[in-house]
RNA sequence: GGCGGGGUAGCCAAGUGGUAAGGUCGCGGUCUGCAAAACCGCUAUUCGCGGGUUCGAUUCCCGCCCCCGCCUCCA
C-alpha cells in the first residue's frame, strides 16, 4: 500500500507523492515552539507527532530534510525580557536550551536546521519577501508605518482554513490597530518599532521594526528547503492564521504551490480541556519527570493516539504507557533468551509480517501498529510458554522489532546496574531459598522491592528486573 | 453565527455494508512454596440519539444532541 496521507488542504487522503520522487529526497518543514517560557507538553504531542512521521518516511526509504523554526522574537519573548531585565538573546537562550533537553528526553529526532528568526541571513530574507510583496501590490505600509499583507489581492487567501473572509468575527483576543488596515484581515508582515520594543530592531526599508509573525516562516523554508516543499505540519490551531499567511506570503512572492501535503495534529488536553499556556492549565516535561515517569513513558503516552484525534492526558494513561512498555520490555528479555538458548525445535511458523508499517502507511494509524505489535508479541510469548520458538525464529523477531523500534524509539536504554547492597540481597534470598526458608526469603524480596527492583522465580532461578519509572 | 475534529466496554482506542483489533484495569484459572511475569477464560448482543436505504448498518443518507478546538501572532 502506498503511502497516505490527510492533507488540511483538500481536507482529503491522498496519496503521497513527493515533488522529486526519483530522488526519495523530501523537505518538511515544521512550526516550532516560541522560547518565551518552557514549552508544554501538548506542544510536544506535535513534535512526536512529525518525529513519528519522519521516522516512517524513513524507513519507507525516503531521506528527510526537516526544518524546525525557532520563534526567538514576538509580543511574548518582547514582554519577556522586558520583565526580566535582560537581553532578548539571554532571555530566549534559556528556553532554547530547554527545548533541546526537552526533545531529547522524549526521543525527539533533531531537525537538520533549527533557524532562529533574529538571525540577520533571515531577517534580510524577510525584508526581500517583503519588499517583492510590496512591489506585487500584495502588501502595503499602512499610516502606523507597519507593513501589512492586502488579502484582497490574494485570491486564494482562506483557501487553507476553508473561511469565508467576509464572515471573520473578532474574538476580541488579538486587538488590532483596525484604522491603519485597508482589511481586518490583512496581517502585519513588518511591525513598526514602538517604545514597548525598547532596543530590539532591525533597520528595514520602511523604518525600524520587527518581523511579523508568518514571515519568518516563508523565509526560513524558502532559504532552507525550497521554493515548494513536500510537507508542512503544526498543530491544527495553526491553520488559521499563521499557515493561511505563510501560503499567501510564500506564493505571493514565488508564483509557485508553496506547500504539496498540509499535516494538522489535533490538540492534547488535559481533563477535557485544551492545554495552553494562556490557560496555565499545562505541564512541561520536567513536571511528569518529578513524578517519576521516564521519557519514555512520556514519548509513549503521547504518540499512541492517532494525531488527527484529540488526546486527552490523564495520569491513568500514563499508567497505561508504563505498563504496556513494561510488557514489551518482558517481551524483548524472553526473545533475546529464546534467541541465545539456541534450541531448535523448528515448529514454529509465526513470523513477522509487514502489517506494523503497512497501517503506519495510512495517514500514521499508529493504533492498528501498535495493535498489530501487541497482537504478535501475544503470539510470540505463546509459543515460547510452549518452548516452541527456535533461536533463528527468535532472531527474526528481533531483527522485526528493531525495524518498529526505529519509527517507535521505545526501547530501555541502559540496563540498570544492580547495587551492590541489592546483589548481595539477591545471593542470601538465592541461599534461603535453596534451603526452603521462605520467610527469610520473602522477607528479602520485600527488601530489594524496596530499593525499586521486583523479584521473579523462574526455572532458570530469580531474576531481577527494575521497576519501571525508576530507570 | 461560520469552519474543523471527536462521541465504540471502567479508562484509552482500531475498524468494517455481514454482525466489534489492541492496550490498560477488574475477576476467575494454569504456573509458583507464595508471588511476579507469561498464557487461557470472563468483562460492549453492541458502537451519542432518532429516522431512512438495505436481506443486513456501528459502518451509507437525513435530522438532532453532547464534547473539544479555530475564527488575526496558541502545537
Amino acid at each position: 500500500m502506498a503511502l497516505h496521507f490527510f492533507n488540511s488542504y483538500s481536507r482529503e487522503i491522498e496519496e503521497f507523492q513527493p515533488r522529486d520522487p526519483a530522488q526519495r529526497k523530501i523537505s518538511i518543514y515544521t512550526c516550532g515552539p516560541t522560547v518565551y517560557s518552557r514549552a508544554h507538553i501538548g506542544n510536544f504531542r506535535a513534535y512526536i507527532f512529525e518525529d513519528l512521521l519522519q521516522r516512517h518516511l524513513e524507513l519507507r526509504g525516503y531521506k528527510v530534510h526537516r526544518v524546525m523554526n525557532i520563534t526567538d522574537v514576538d509580543d511574548k519573548t518582547i514582554r519577556g525580557t522586558r520583565e526580566a531585565k535582560i537581553p532578548l538573546s539571554k532571555f530566549t537562550a534559556q528556553f532554547k536550551e530547554a527545548f533541546f533537553e526537552d526533545i531529547e528526553t522524549l526521543r525527539i529526532k533533531r531537525a537538520d536546521d533549527f533557524p532562529a528568526a533574529t538571525d540577520q541571513r533571515y531577517i534580510d530574507k524577510m525584508i526581500e519577501m517583503i519588499a517583492a510583496l510590496i512591489s506585487r501590490g500584495l502588501a502595503y505600509q499602512a499610516d502606523d508605518k507597519s507593513v501589512y499583507f492586502r488579502i484582497n489581492k490574494f485570491p486564494d487567501y482562506g483557501k487553507l482554513a476553508h473561511f469565508d473572509l467576509t464572515q471573520l468575527q473578532s474574538t476580541g483576543r488579538v486587538k488590532h490597530d483596525e484604522y491603519d488596515k485597508e482589511h481586518i484581515g490583512d496581517f502585519a508582515l513588518w511591525k513598526a518599532w514602538d517604545e514597548e520594543d525598547g532596543d530590539i530592531g532591525w533597520e528595514s526599508p520602511w523604518g525600524r521594526g520587527r518581523p511579523g509573525w508568518h514571515i519568518e516562516c516563508s523565509a526560513m523554508s524558502t532559504a532552507l528547503l525550497s521554493d515548494q516543499i513536500d510537507i508542512h505540519c503544526g498543530g491544527v490551531d495553526n491553520i488559521f492564521p499563521h499557515h493561511e499567511a505563510e501560503i499567501a506570503q510564500s506564493e505571493g512572492v514565488t508564483g509557485k504551490k508553496f506547500v504539496r501535503y498540509w499535516l494538522h495534529c489535533a490538540h492534547l488536553l488535559v481533563d477535557g480541556q485544551k492545554m495552553s499556556k494562556s490557560l496555565g492549565n499545562f505541564y512541561t516535561l520536567p513536571n511528569l519527570l518529578e513524578k517519576g515517569y521516564t521519557g519514555r513513558e512520556i514519548r509513549y503516552a503521547l504518540m499512541r493516539v492517532h494525531y488527527r484525534a484529540p488526546l486527552n492526558f490523564t495520569w491513568e494513561g500514563m499508567e497505561e504507557a508504563r505498563q504496556a512498555l513494561a510488557r514489551i520490555n518482558e517481551w524483548l528479555v524472553r526473545l533475546r533468551e529464546a534467541a541465545a538458548k539456541n534450541i531448535d525445535k523448528g515448529k514454529n511458523k509465526t513470523q513477522p509480517g509487514s502489517l506494523f508499517e503497512e497501517a503506519l502507511d495510512d495517514d500514521l494509524n499508529i493504533s492498528a501498529a501498535l495493535g498489530f505489535l501487541f497482537e504478535s508479541i501475544r503470539e510470540t510469548n505463546r509459543t515460547m510458554d510452549r518452548n516452541k520458538l527456535d533461536a533463528s525464529s527468535a532472531r527474526a523477531w528481533l531483527n522485526w522489532w528493531e525495524r518498529v523500534n526505529n519509527v517507535l524509539d521505545l526501547e530501555t536504554e541502559n540496563e540498570v546496574v544492580l547495587s551492590a547492597e541489592v546483589a548481595q540481597l539477591a545471593k542470601d534470598r538465592e541461599n534461603a531459598r535453596r534451603e526452603k526458608n521462605w520467610k527469610q526469603s520473602d522477607e528479602l524480596r520485600d527488601r530489594i522491592s524496596a530499593l525499586g527492583w521486583e523479584v521473579r522465580d523462574t526455572n532458570d532461578g530469580q531474576k531481577l528486573t527494575p521497576r519501571m519509572g525508576s530507570g
